[in-house]
DNA sequence: TTTGTTACAAAACATATTGTTCGGTTTTAT
DNA sequence: ATAAAACCGAACAATATGTTTTGTAACAAA
């Protein structure tokens, strides 16, 4: 690709996720990035088609990486999901997370936090899918599978919510522990 | 209060309400809402600062008066939340929205659910904490109370989004049965 | 029924944002 | 060296916001 695309495409993002940062989503407007970003008006518009869009590529991108990896990890993190702390997706998650690239966390804990809040979530699913979902763990339960998946997805995010709000005081260890803790007995064995 | 008053007010949240139920809230402007209320510009600043604050309002009317309501339940409903599905409050809760006064349910499920179902969620942690928390029946599972709280009202409203998502097929009963299963061990003994 | 108050209407206003268009320049790849 | 691309900047129409002004109608209380 063309150096000049990449390096807007990159002063577009960096720009957008520091105004994100401090202000909320809905307050900023095109100019703004434009400015920060120092383009052309005309250049934004290239890129994208509209701010949402821009919105959407910037989650994809943050939560595809973070996803995808733990999708990757070696054998021994995902083929036990048995409630042992160490060993679980969900501790290498958090501890992903707390390297905040990109300034992610600021992004979760922003006023924008629902936003995405719920893109995560939505690339959690596909994660919880293939850990236990396809893997038969999440049957016989006595409720539909998608239901489990989507509580397991939620509970996570709303975990890692309640985490960045007290400021992440706790360790990850110590979340995974509380986490694993209200998802028994539905994880683990 | 004056009848005008009560009049305009009532000719907005209605005319706020339609329009919310077939496009999202970003995309209604003031103007669309003030059209279809066949009201003037100035009466509606004068009664609403901004198009947010007609949200907020909207919002505490419709889920402060469902929470309300199971607050102040007959005794049975509330002091023995022990996973019997007839006398949960999570029950009751779900048999009110099905009866969908002022569209509720057509909001919870449009494109703006985040939206309401964040409200949601913010009214239900009172319910919990009075109901659950400040009876002492969420300490020493080994978890922070107030996480165990927020854990309960996002896992009901996930549960609300999820049986709407899927247009209610399940009856309410059903529904209770899946949740308690799901909370279990946290709610009920 | 009169009177003072309050709510409303209509139109105009300044301001801001959006997304597009047009001419012209610089960078890139071949 | 040259053609294609990505860029810039300025201007543009269209739309939305929130305010102001001037006047009218409904109200509640005497």
């Amino acid at each position: 690709m063309d150096r000049r695309q990449k390096k807007t495409r990159e002063a577009i993002f960096t720009a957008f996720t520091a105004l994100l940062a401090e202000k909320s989503y809905h307050q900023i407007s095109v100019q703004e990035i434009i400015d920060v970003a120092d383009i052309g008006r005309t250049t934004f518009y290239a890129h994208f088609e509209t701010k949402e869009y821009l919105l959407k590529d910037l989650c994809e991108e943050l939560f595809g990486h973070i996803i995808d990896t733990a999708m990757g990890l070696p054998k021994g993190h995902y083929h036990c999901p048995c409630g042992s702390e160490e060993d679980s997706v969900f501790l290498h998650l958090l501890r992903h997370l707390q390297e905040n690239d990109r300034n992610i966390l600021e992004l979760l804990s922003s006023e924008n936090n629902e936003l995405f809040l719920s893109y995560f979530k939505t690339n959690l699913k596909k994660l919880i899918v293939s850990q236990y979902a396809e893997k038969g763990l999440l049957k016989e339960q006595g409720v539909p599978e998608d239901y489990l998946v989507n509580h397991i997805s939620a509970s996570f995010v709303e975990t890692v919510s309640w985490w960045l709000s007290g400021d992440r005081k706790e360790s990850p260890e110590k979340m995974t522990e509380y986490f694993l803790k209200i998802m028994h007995p539905i994880i683990g064995e």
